[in-house]
Order: structure tokens, then sequence, then C-alpha cells
DNA sequence: CCTACCCTGTGGTCCGACCACAGAGGTAGG
DNA sequence: CCTACCTCTGTGGTCGGACCACAGGGTAGG
């Protein structure tokens, strides 16, 4: 075993242990190295790759901010690792649509069905007042959508989904903006974009599920189609056209 | 910018402009080093972050093999990020088991709708078949199970929620495994499981999507409730039928 | 009491060295 | 001539030590 993976399973059964937790610090890097009888650049690349995987955010100085400080951050790593492999041209864009598709709209079901607060909402429905604004660019406002949509997902209350989501659309953003020029009239466009959106909070809020999830699979279909994109099947993300989806409910524990 | 940041940089745009390639290798870390001015340990903690990422794999001696190899490997990554998010405590178990749900019910509705050959169904097939080993134990039993899972969601199509479930097959599996002694009647049990995953397969092999994502949702279920794990609600993935997860995320901190 | 300074501990970076490893190519033996 | 061995070279893996920049806190001075 690597002298680096020493320090990886530390601090991932200090973790688990509860010995180490959110908000505290790793001992320096210094002392880790000692403690494990390893050497300090060995112990520097096992913490630059938790780092990496959104774990500990370091800091120099002094103060309770400074050195390794134990965070959550699940989004970033995410991101990187999406980047890193479309870049390696072994993950089809087109995969990622289809899997942004499928939780997006699956979200949305699940936003509609949970019983919200008003401040939930409220923040969504901030993004959408600003895109009102006539005066965006279509890079400001493709920003606006997408920090709406990654709202939306968070609605639904799940952690994971919400986090692969946000790292979705970061990976998706470049791509899609480069396809805003083959939009016959973006102005057009804009204003179908605004009124879907309101659809689709009106319907998360009134706790119409499958309406929801629907507008929301026609939504990001709608513009991917317009902007000439990424062709990807029926249904939801999905390429099956039966979409009966009559769950077994009842079966609930 | 950190000096290990410019060697990632470097490397991502290497990748992005087709400079390198899958089954490449990437320069030396003494020759790096030297082209962006910078220390081998610098470079070092970059290479680490990128084999973490799934993109480079390192190896000692020399030959084709030896060096940092180009490698497409997202799995790891995304399993390392689970893993370490979830001995945080911040990543709920039950998001991670909804996830699952969503993804491999809309992936037995993917693949069943596709036109799938004998090839791609065989493997699945032949896994049943060492299922049926009556003398296997629960852990090995699982460890089938959850290779099945997963080829079930390679006939998708889709590589990044085939990657995605792979790993969360991985997270899940010592969690799941852990309450098999909660089962009343093991056999009894693995009888149903066999059955079941015969009959996912045949809706996949017939062409029926809904059939299948049907029988997936319910087969996951159904263990779950079994074991009296993770409660999560209806619909597929979802609380659809909206019962409050009350997940015990709020523990440190 | 307030202010400015220095002291200390943090990560960031670098250098130079040595090790283990595995293939390549030369070399000695058949 | 062919084969087996063996050294040679280049790879990553590891180490110790050194110096830097930074930020906070204690302290000496006003």
């Amino acid at each position: 075993m690597k002298n680096y993976e020493l320090v990886l399973h530390r601090v991932e059964a200090d973790l688990a242990a509860g010995r180490l937790r959110i908000g505290g610090r790793l001992p320096g890097e210094r002392a880790l190295a000692e403690q494990l009888g390893i050497s300090r650049p060995s112990v520097r690349e096992a913490v630059r790759v938790l780092e990496a995987m959104g774990v500990v955010r370091t800091a120099t100085g002094s103060g309770p901010e400074a050195g390794a400080v134990i965070v959550a951050e699940p989004v970033s790593p995410l991101t990187a690792v999406l980047r890193l492999h479309l870049a390696t041209n072994h993950l089809p864009m087109g995969d990622v649509v289809q899997t942004r598709l499928l939780l997006e709209s699956w979200s949305a079901r699940e936003a509609a069905a949970r019983e919200l607060g008003a401040g939930e909402l409220k923040v969504a429905e901030e993004l959408l007042d600003r895109m009102d604004d006539a005066g965006l660019s279509p890079e400001e406002f493709h920003v606006l959508d997408a920090e709406f949509h990654v709202a939306l997902s968070g609605l639904a209350g799940n952690v994971l989904i919400a986090a692969v989501m946000t790292s979705l659309r970061s990976a998706i953003h470049g791509y899609v903006l480069a396809a805003v020029p083959n939009l016959p009239d973006w102005e057009a466009t804009a204003v179908g974009l605004r009124s879907e959106h309101r659809a689709i909070l009106a319907a998360v809020r009134g706790g119409e599920p499958e309406r929801a999830a629907e507008l929301v699979t026609a939504h990001i279909r709608g513009f991917y189609q317009a902007a000439q994109l990424a062709p990807f099947g029926g249904g939801e993300g999905g390429t099956a056209e039966a979409e009966d989806d009559d769950r077994a409910d009842d079966k609930v524990q």
C-alpha cells in the first residue's frame, strides 16, 4: 500500500468513527506525518486528494480558518470528474444530457409531491423574477436558468441527486451556451422559456407531480431541439415510449 | 493559483485538445516539472489528484504499462466521493438508496425499450445461473446480485448512469450486507430474489419497459422492506406518496 | 487603554537524494 | 548462431530538510 493511502484510510476511518467532524481540523501535516511514520510529501499528496474529493479545505496562516478544515462539498469533485471524463471523449455528452433530464424530471415530480414551505419556493421564484429582465444577455439568462433548475432539483430533498444535478449543469453549461446561436430567434425562445418556468413552478407549488415532471421534460427537450443539440429519445430522459407510470404505491412501509 | 493546479489545467486542456488520449502517457514527472517551471512534488500532487479522478493510472518500472497512463475510470472516483461523504454523515444513506432505485428502474425501462443483442443479455443470464447455487453464502449471493444489477443498468446504454449505479452499489454493499441478519428467513428470501431476477430479465428481453421498471422497483423495495432498512417512499425511488422521510442525517455538529 | 510589532504555527514550494521496479539491450555461455 | 543472463536506464515512490508567505495572537511600547 502506498504511503499516502495510509492517510486516506486514516481520515476516512476517523470520519466514520466520529473522531473527525465537519468544521473540525486535520492534524498539521508535520504531525500527521510523524504519527503515521511517513514523510510530509506523502501526507500532502493525501491531503490534496481529500481536497479534490471535497472533504477538506486548506488555507495558510493561523486561526480557525487556517489549516486543513473538514468540509462536505460533494459538488466540486463531481464536477471535476465529469469535466475530466468529458474531456477524454469517453463520456458522451448525450449521456450527460439524458441523465440530467432523468434527474430533473424526477426532482420536479418529487418536489411537487412534498409539502414545501413558502420559503423553499421563494428562492426559485426570485430567480424567475430576475429572469424577466428583458435586457439580459443569453449568457446572463442562462446562468439564472441554471440556478433555477438547480434550485428546483434541490426541492426534492435528496442531497445526492441535488449535488449530481448541480455538477451536471456545470458540465453542460458551456455546451448549451455554445448552441445559443443556433436558435432562430433568441428573444422568442426566452419568452417561451420564461412561461414554461412559471408553469413548472406552479405545478410544483400546486402539488401536481406528474404535470410538473411532464412540463420539465418538455421544457428541456424543447430547448435542446430548438438549439439543435444532442438528440435523445422519448420519455423522461429515456428512449422508452410508454409513460403511464402507475406506480405500485400503497406498499410503502 | 497553486502550482499543482497548473498541471491539472494543462492535462485537462491536453485531453480536450486531443493531445492526450486514452492509452497515452503523461510526460515523466521530472519532465513535466521542468516544462511548467515547478518542482516535482507539485507535479506529484497533481498526478495523485488525476489518479484519484480516474484519469491516469501510475505504475513503476519501464515499458508501455509503466509511468502515468491515461485511462478513463469514472467508477472509482465516484465511489470514493460517495464513501467519503457518507462517512461525514452529511449524505444520508436513504438518499443514496433512493437514487439507486431511480437509476435502476430507469435503466430497466430503458434497456427493455432497446434492441439488445443476445450477447448483451448473456452476461446477466450467466450471473443468474451462478446465483442458483444453493450453497452460496449471503455474502457471495449479494456480490453476484450486485453484479447482476450493475450489468442490468449497463444495458440501458448510458455510460454515466451505469458508472453512477456501479458506485452506488459499492457504497451500499456493506450497508445491505449488515442487514441480512434482519431477514426472518434468508433461504426463503433468496428464492424470492432469484425468481424476481428472472422475471426482470424476461421483461427486459421481452421488450416490456414499464413491466421491467415495475419489477425492479418492487424487487428492490421488497428487499429493503424485508431487511428493515432505509425507509423510502413510493414511486420509482421517490417519496411521491408523501411520507416525510426523516433521515437521521442531523447527527454530527 | 490602545496600538504596533514580533513570534509562532500553518500550508506552499522547492531541492536533492535514494529506493524499488521492470523492461531493453548488451554480453557471456552454450 | 542462439539463448540465457545480467547490467543499464528510466520510471514512479519516498524521504529529510530547508525556506517562503501568510494570518492570528501575544506582547512591548506608546
